[in-house]
Parts: C-alpha cells; sequence; structure tokens
DNA sequence: GGGGAGAGATGCCGC
DNA sequence: GCGGCATTTCTCCCC
C-alpha cells in the first residue's frame, strides 16, 4: 500500500496519524499564515486535532484545534490534506511533496494528568496559614466567586478589617497589581465600606511594580510558591537501580 | 537492531525522534505532575525540545523545552528515559513498558512562517487611517516602547489633545482597560499634561468592561481585525483542480 | 456560550 | 538577564 492510501485509510479510520513530510503549508482562520517547503512533522489524532512542527521549537508551528474534518487528493505525486474546521471557520491546506514516513495506529489511554504546585495550592496555604501573610490575619474564605469577581483569598486583619490577599506564583507586574485593585474597589462599593486592604503574595515583584503597589495603598509579602520536590536523592536511587 | 538501540542512536546523533508507547510519565520543576500508563505520542527535537502528547487534544500532557539533556535505561523489558534540563532545573521520567512504534529521521527544514492579522497589523491600520478612529485624528507614533510599557499608537485630535488607541483583536476586557488607564497616567506624568484620552479600538467589549471604561472617562470604538481571507472561492478551485 | 483568570503558559522584542 | 505584552493563545470553571 503506497502513502496516499495509508494516509487516506487512517484518516477514514481515525487513526493517531504520525506524519514526516516536506510539505507547505497555508492557513486561514482567525489570522492567515503561510510557511513555505520544508520537512515536518504532522499528528493527526483520532479527535480531529491537527498538529504541524518545524524541527526546532515546543510550539506547532500550524494547528487546528479538534473536531477538524480532513480531505486529501493527490496528482502528479503532490498530495494536498485539506483541513476544516466547521464550528470555527478555519481551514488549514498542506500541499505534501514528499512522504518520509507514515504510522497510522490504534492507541488506547483514559489516563488524566495529576499536577500539584500551582496558584491554587498557593491559595490553599494562605488559606490554612493566613498567619504567614500578616501577623493576627484570619482567613474568611479561599477562591470566592461572587459578583464582583473572583478572589484568591478573603481575610480579615487583627483591627478587623477586609484584607483581600492576590497571590501570584511569579513575580507580580502591573496586572496583578491592577486585579487587585478592582477586587478592593469591588468589594467596597458591594459592601459599602472604605477601610479594604489589599495585599500581593508572591515571590518577587519588580521594583516599578511594587512602586505602584504601594502607591495605591498596598503591601507586597514575599511567599515561596509550594516548594519543588529534591531531585538529588531519586537521581541517585534511579542510577543505581540500573 | 531493537527499539532499545534505536532509541539510544537516535538520541546520540540528536535524530527527530517520533516513538509511541505505553508509558507512565513523572515531571518535577515548576511544578511536579504524575500522569499513570498509557498510549503516548512522543516527540523528541534535534534540538532537545520534548513533547508528549495523549491521544487527544491539542495540548502536550508533558513536555520539556529545547536544550533537555536525555539518558536511558533499561532493565527487564522496561526502558527508562530520563530527560533533565540544565538551567531550569526541571526534570522528567517516561518509564516504557511497551513500544509500539519508533522512527529517528534527519530532517531539514530552515522556513520562518509569515504570519498576518495580528494586532500589530491592526495598529498599522489604525497608524495609516486614524480617521477610521474618530474624525480629524492625526497618528504620531505606532508601537511606542516606554518605561512603563508600549503604546499601541499615540495619536492627536481635532483640539490638540494626545489620544492614546489600544487595540485589541478580540473582545476588550477588564486588563485592557486597565492598561489604557496606566498608559493615558503614565503620558500625563511623563509630559506634564492633564488633557490626555485614551480610545479602546476592538471588534467587542462586554457590558461591565464598557461600564468601566467609560467610568474611567475613555471610549470604545467598534474596529474588526483584518479581514479573514475568503476561502469559498479557494474550496471551489481545489476541488476542479483534483 | 460568554466572561474571567491561570498556565509547568510560550515567544518576541527592547533595554 | 528582566520586563512588558501578544498569542490562530489554550484550558478550566462558573454563570
Amino acid at each position: 500500500m503506497n502513502h496516499y492510501e495509508t494516509l487516506k485509510q487512517g484518516l477514514a479510520k481515525k487513526e493517531t496519524i504520525l506524519l514526516t513530510a516536506k510539505c507547505s503549508i497555508e492557513y486561514n482562520g482567525r489570522a492567515q499564515s503561510y510557511l513555505p517547503s520544508g520537512d515536518r512533522i504532522i499528528l493527526i489524532k483520532p479527535d480531529g486535532t491537527l498538529l504541524i512542527h518545524q524541527i526546532t521549537g515546543s510550539v506547532p508551528v500550524n494547528y487546528m484545534k479538534e473536531r477538524t474534518e480532513f480531505q486529501i487528493f493527490h496528482k502528479e505525486g503532490i498530495i494536498a490534506l485539506q483541513a476544516k474546521h466547521p464550528t470555527q471557520k478555519e481551514y488549514m491546506d498542506v500541499e505534501i511533496s514528499e512522504i518520509h514516513s507514515i504510522q497510522c495506529l490504534k492507541l488506547e489511554d483514559s489516563s488524566k494528568l495529576q499536577l500539584a504546585g500551582n496558584e491554587k495550592d498557593m491559595s490553599d496555604f494562605i488559606f490554612s496559614n493566613p498567619e504567614t501573610i500578616e501577623k493576627g490575619l484570619k482567613a474568611l474564605s479561599r477562591e470566592e466567586h461572587t459578583d464582583f469577581g473572583f478572589v484568591d483569598v478573603l481575610c480579615k486583619d487583627m483591627k478587623g478589617n477586609l484584607v483581600v490577599v492576590e497571590c501570584k506564583r511569579y513575580t507580580a507586574d502591573y496586572k496583578a497589581v491592577s486585579q487587585l485593585q478592582r477586587y478592593v474597589d469591588k468589594i467596597k462599593e458591594a459592601k459599602g465600606i472604605s477601610n479594604v486592604r489589599g495585599i500581593m503574595a508572591s515571590p518577587t515583584i519588580s521594583d516599578a511594580t511594587k512602586k505602584i503597589l504601594e502607591e495605591s495603598g498596598f503591601k507586597h509579602v514575599v511567599l515561596e510558591p509550594p516548594k519543588r520536590l529534591e531531585r538529588a536523592k531519586k537521581e541517585q536511587k534511579k542510577l543505581l537501580e540500573f
């Protein structure tokens, strides 16, 4: 069976298709793009996801989301792969001049990624240990979705003031200050009170951002994100295993 | 040559490696994750990029950036692929229980993506056609980088006021208003003037955001992002071709 | 489906 | 390197 037929059948059977080929690519949709001819890695998934990678970098150079529909044609040694997304009004044309390799596979996987160490873990920590932010601080609620937005941790300080704590895993920037400002303003408005404070908790903050933060009447508290697991010991262990 | 040797040589030669395998994955770095056993698509690029995909979705379930270093071991039918990023202090362990397919290839590609229809094109359009934003508007500068960020388009209106135009390809949100506010404030401060206006140009804006925008003394102008190319005719043409 | 916010965001550019 | 910001951002969650 030639490459064209293999690809055609793989698409028809909705298999996972791994293709390396020399091709040029045209995309039209939310933007427009053109990529001149070169060797690419093309991955088509059973759910209709299309990913095209160049030989460097971690981001696909062109892609189409799940539920993409495919059609192929061939003429004089050229294979045209047309991808069309019915709802998103997006289109891609891949003109393949040479297939280097092709594989169609039926794969099985029902596992889900378990991830830890994100911002939610950070707000959980603050909720459980508010004293690490400020002496006498009491946590009231966590990730509260309200009319006025989504507050990481809402607290009350020693003097009875409401305190909005916004946490960031990385360097707090201008945007984080705007966010905090908006929450504080909205809470003041919603509750008709004026004594609402704001605290930014993050491992670092740039000087310019800290200046704006303090001009807005807020303060910064240094808080490290959840610790990275130590690798050194594990590496030792693995090396011994093999 | 067995799969293990093929993989080992592909890594040594820094080839593009396409691998489908049943595996479990552990990651430690900026966060921590674990993915139980299942069939996955594994792509290793010559630059040291590692991408692991599940059979659905467009985002890799696990990944390592370029310049990752690899080591492999095997024992009793299990292959352990260890990935380590020297500068980022990130680590990944892929424990492979079965390789379904493997390919190592030398690919060539020197092309770069040409993309149109992004926000820069939108600000270019405004710079060249300021009258579409407001009658009598004159463009002064485009993408001006300042200490506090960069202003999409800086203009002067009929009355001689400076006007900051911020454009968004999609629905303008709270963050965009904060951005505009910051630019206007900083320009007022830097130039020691008070008559600086702000205009948000975007295809749509939510009611809540528009309210905040107008409360801040700014206005919204509807501006469509650069038009999508019409596909209908092209599709006809392609169908006729084959 | 829209709105709001995080992401192991990534990538680009400028300083 | 950091900072600021767009992205064909993507994804999740909630209303």
